[in-house]
DNA sequence: TTGTAAGCGTTATCAT
DNA sequence: ATGATAACGCTTACAA
């Protein structure tokens, strides 16, 4: 139906090579002929096709994003980040949700490795071996963004999230607090848990206040079970708590709230994440920001890089993270 | 590099067609023969090459996503609906940011076109004539989401917006309110923007209310501006606004705080969306739920449907809204 | 400078 | 039931 390079071609009076170099303005074409062409081609309507493009050049100019849920709070920034970076290096993006489940990833890594992907980014708590297996079988380059594989073979792009906890911890013992509570994301999560509960530990050990198991609820990321979470710290008398997502923090305020007591006069709250809830909650959260757009960005460069084989300096990126202040741990009352 | 049909084949000790026909489990073939073929392709390692197969059957069985912006509040979760029906009948997807650029419109429709997608599904405030046409270009199939073209040309699924704010307001003179604010979309939006607005002063006449221009204010759902917005309508001693986003409405509170006034007890204010900072916030804020996910999981399958060929009942699908009373009208009071 | 033709990896028609 | 082969729309040696 839609015109194509022999249409072009024929109307031109050329044959189909000379077409497609001024398609690529590659090599030297008369400026006459070239101008025969661009009109066939203006007159036919024609439109390249990628796909016939893509087969034979054995480039897409197209990766795919693997995501555990592009409608959950963190990753649309980082999705945004990759984007924006592709865009400029004109490469385009399959999205494919997870929602973590094993089979769902081993499936779309294979569907992009069919497509023929360039490259793949993928997201995610864990990185399976099942997942990792798929990655080799296809041979396509991957970068994980905010995540890492135990044997970290894969290059990565995140934060310290064993630092980023230790510091969050760190800043509520600066105010004096010896019980405090963390509300964890879950148990099984490798970063997104264990290794902030790592920091947590550390801090309250570096500064001698013993760690006590109790005190660390699992919030699993979600704002019921991190505001039961809250309750049960309560029975437990804490004066601050580490909550290990921004969303767990509001609801853990909510918990305190309903509970009768007031944030920040009886306890102090830190999240993580820097997600617009710290920000337009009331009392506003302290947290750590993770600079998600950016590490969707540096995804992607390093991606790109990867792609070109240019040098890569680091393998391992690792982002600087930040504490923001805010209401939640006092700041702005005398 | 990767094994080809070629390569199983030669394996497999057949022609290259007997492997096509085995991969396609079409037509009828051999058990003896089809498992030589299967063991061929295990010891190859054979992955098929989707390009290649859509270059030659005409489909590619992906489908163009063009969103103003993916980490925004609302398009996250539609997203999430299209990518869900879509993964049940095997459609992949293109994920497009556009900031409602024009030029990014376009010519990201162009390359969608190029990359030979099956279907587009567009969203933005305003579809331009531009763009209208650039569809026209390509001929794909594409469905309006949250949004409708001018001519009503291209199917859509939305709600109705007028209607939505009608009853928002509506639900606030019921209320005794007399004098109702508004901070309202960009007035170039005609969806967002002018049909809420319509659908204000809708209510207001139909009750015996007066229209006053001073008391709708552009917030153009962003929070700085709805948070002034805000301030401005405090002098006009408004008793209840509506917001057309619930950004902007958590944003109006806050300045109603800074104010030195309280929500619900001195002010009353509705949101629009119902997006989880409706929830979360405290007051709770009464907002109109638009069926994010809906719009998207319906737009895809009636994209669905247009790429099987099929009936479609209905071109311009309208989806139900619903008033969600919370705190933030005085809701849990006595 | 331009044209011819092979090939990218499939599917599908037509023979056998 | 299976095999040859043309075709999908393009790029790219190699020739002319």
């Amino acid at each position: 139906m839609s015109a194509t390079i022999k249409d072009v071609a024929r109307e031109a009076r050329v044959s189909i090579a000379t077409v497609s170099r001024v398609l690529n303005n590659s090599a030297v074409v008369t400026d006459e002929t070239r101008q025969r062409v661009l009109e066939a081609i203006k007159k036919t309507g024609y439109k390249p096709n990628a796909l016939a493009r893509s087969l034979k050049i054995q480039k897409t100019h197209t990766i795919g994003l693997i995501v555990p849920d592009i409608s959950s709070t963190f990753y649309p920034e980082v999705v945004r980040g990759i984007e924006d970076i592709a865009a400029m290096y004109n490469y385009n993006i399959f999205l494919c949700n997870t929602d973590q489940k094993e089979e769902k990833e081993v499936k779309y890594i294979e569907i992009l490795g069919e497509k023929q992907v360039d490259g793949i980014i993928f997201m995610g708590d864990i990185v399976r071996d099942s997942v990792i297996q798929t990655f080799n079988e296809f041979g396509v380059p991957v970068v994980l963004a905010g995540t890492q594989d135990k044997d970290k073979r894969f290059p990565s792009v995140m934060i310290d999230n064993e630092k980023a906890a230790y510091d969050a911890v760190k800043y509520l013992i600066s105010l004096e607090h010896k019980r405090i509570g963390m509300i964890s994301g879950p148990m099984h999560d490798p970063i997104g848990g264990l290794q902030r509960i790592e920091g947590y530990k550390k801090a309250l050990e570096e500064h001698g206040i013993k760690y006590d198991p109790e005190l660390v609820v699992e919030g699993e990321f979600k704002t019921r079970k991190a505001y039961l979470a809250m309750l049960k710290l309560l029975e437990y008398k804490v004066d601050a708590v580490f909550a290990a997502s921004d969303d767990m923090a509001a609801a853990a305020i909510n918990a305190i709230f309903d509970s009768n007591l007031k944030v920040p006069e009886d306890i102090h709250i830190v999240g993580f994440d820097n997600t617009y809830i710290s920000t337009i909650f009331r009392p506003t959260i302290t947290t750590i920001q993770q600079p998600a757009y950016d590490i969707g960005a540096v995804s992607m460069r390093l991606l790109t890089k990867l792609l070109a084989k240019e040098p890569i300096e680091e393998m391992h990126v690792i982002l600087p993270h930040q504490l923001i202040v805010r209401e939640s741990t006092g700041f702005g009352e005398e």
